[in-house]
DNA sequence: TTGAAAGCGCTAACAT
DNA sequence: ATGTTAGCGCTTTCAA
């Protein structure tokens, strides 16, 4: 079932099948119908291979994402496929594991699959010009920036939150109800990544609260994992809990740490409050429900595309910082001073 | 950067190029080396639709996830991918939303990328052959099996639980912890799907331990979205709860039932004992973690792929049922008789 | 063991 | 407005 047999079926060229086929205009009404009842006739469906072969570029962009377990992607990768396709890219979804190198999976994919440009979600926040080299497509950074790395402006888009802003803003939330002795939950405050980033904010807003650091407040666990943030908000707990409110770097961690404070007996929000940065659906679920700096998860998948678009039509590179909402749960509460 | 620069750096011809790139044997380890040299020199990667147009058949398997914001799926597609891999198959991602034709979809993706085979998550339980016809390749249903349909056993494969069965396991369960009001929680009692099946499960266990069935205790919230079970268990609260446990289909709507019941001054279990099905991540951290019967979901996944690649080899068609396994949390008490 | 060449299905000049 | 034809990059006969 090939061009050729649509041909033959309506009695046209092959040409003219592809023609009717890629909407040109200079076909005849008459046959354009032709071909269409006949392709319809035959399920004629377009051999991607082909065309992909022939077209001096496919249509295609690349969505590399990195720990798509993380519920936080879903909506954004919804949002990318959807603008992609209406504006006539084909997304090409590649997931890899969170340890994995995303910009080597990223340049494989381009070259193979040549792709017109790749969209990284959860990359990592330290690249260099070397290493982007390899992809060879222009490339955006959807959901974080190139905070630790050494590119230089004009090599790359992206679109993100101010994550250690929106840090300093959730601790100050705390600080104005009252809380003095604020507690961070977090992967690693070196991690070079966006743990770092907000590990920053948080303790920009002590600093300029006038609230002492204490690494005591720290809780690093490891990863960005459930069971770990779990894991180490219990034995925080059993250490003697010093902290009144909890900043917790993501919605999923807080769900873990919610849970563990209440395992343990804390209440949540009496004996202390929580907070984090993200808004996933299932935190509107919690007990009780988690307030938290709501991402613009739709936005930000539809910039992603649009920066890449313009990147693709010659436009400049743009790095774009989106704004976050403040969804009011009821995980924080205030406290006499 | 094709096979022919490849074949000029390395001073062979382009067959030669090709026959190493494929691990052919009748190459001298000399020539061997050399090309391989040029290739990584080069940084060459082979166009994968020039090789897809040539060879008689791709080696790449479709993956259809219909509604993929059902974090039900992610585990059950790492998996897949996994061991589709890990197979020599080359997976190529679909999703597509709740409401959509996902064999439409399969039927043009199949075509399109010339797939071997394809796996169907998320689908539909109706299939007949007219209708599947159109895929034109071996495929394999992957947590959900034709119940509703009219396909012949040689037609397709799939892989999932006993949905009847499991859903009357944890009604059998509330009834043996001493609870004779029972609710259920579902989309439909009769969409042609799982929502259906497990009712029918439900029901069968109220009849097989004496209890009567009754409408009031079925709430249809329409749909499998959170929000949609949350209004639809508060509304049922505030026109006056009569049972006193709930089982609910699926564990992101016992979530949300969860939370309906706390916002509404029922406590669970106290008041309100809640079970469910599927075992995912999230549910191990609400409060009360829940009580489920997990799904095997990696093993689903991989057998999902075993299936395919039996049919692929020219094998036949099976449908296994897989185990489900009670996780017990706090979501359910006891109750005096 | 190696090379030359045909052709996979399609698009886009170029002809008509 | 429509047809003819040359490739796109690769694999695979077939010859050497």
């Amino acid at each position: 079932m090939t061009i050729k047999d649509v041909a033959a079926y309506s009695g046209v060229s092959v040409s003219t099948v592809s023609r009717v086929l890629n909407d040109h205009p200079d076909v005849s009404d008459g046959v354009r119908e032709r071909v269409w009842a006949a392709v319809h006739a035959l399920h004629y469906v377009p051999n991607n291979a082909a065309r992909d072969l022939v077209r001096p570029t496919s249509d295609s962009i690349g969505l590399v994402v990195r720990g798509a377990e993380n519920p936080f992607f879903t909506p954004i990768i919804r949002a990318i496929d959807e603008t992609a396709k209406a504006a006539g890219y084909t997304v090409v979804l590649h997931q890899i594991r969170a340890g994995e190198d995303e910009l080597a999976a990223a340049a494989e994919l381009a070259r193979s699959k040549r792709l017109l440009g790749l969209i990284l979600l959860g990359g990592s926040t330290d690249y260099t010009a070397e290493r982007t080299a390899r992809l060879g497509v222009p490339f955006v950074c959807c959901s974080f920036t190139n905070s630790f790395g050494t590119l230089s402006a004009a090599d790359y888009s992206s679109v993100s939150i101010d994550d250690e802003r929106a840090a300093a803003q959730a601790v100050t939330l705390l600080y104005e109800r009252g809380h003095r002795d604020i507690g961070i939950l977090l992967s690693a405050p070196d991690d070079r990544s966006i743990s770092e980033l907000r590990c920053r904010g948080y303790r920009r807003a002590l600093r300029e609260n006038g609230l002492a650091s204490d690494d005591a407040l720290v809780l690093a666990c490891g990863s960005y994992d459930m069971s770990d943030a779990y894991r180490c908000v219990r034995a925080a707990i059993d250490g003697g809990l010093c902290f009144t409110a909890l900043f917790c770097i993501s919605d999923a961690m807080a769900m873990a740490a919610i849970k563990a404070l209440s395992d343990a007996g804390v209440r949540v929000p009496e004996d202390c409050s929580v907070i984090a940065i993200d808004g996933i659906e299932s935190t509107l679920y919690t007990i009780p429900t988690l307030t938290t700096l709501v991402q613009p998860k739709e936005a930000m998948g539809r910039r992603a595309v649009g920066l890449l678009d313009a990147q693709l039509h010659g436009g400049g590179c743009r790095r774009e910082l989106l704004d976050t909402a403040l969804r009011e749960g009821g995980s924080v509460c205030s406290r006499r001073t």
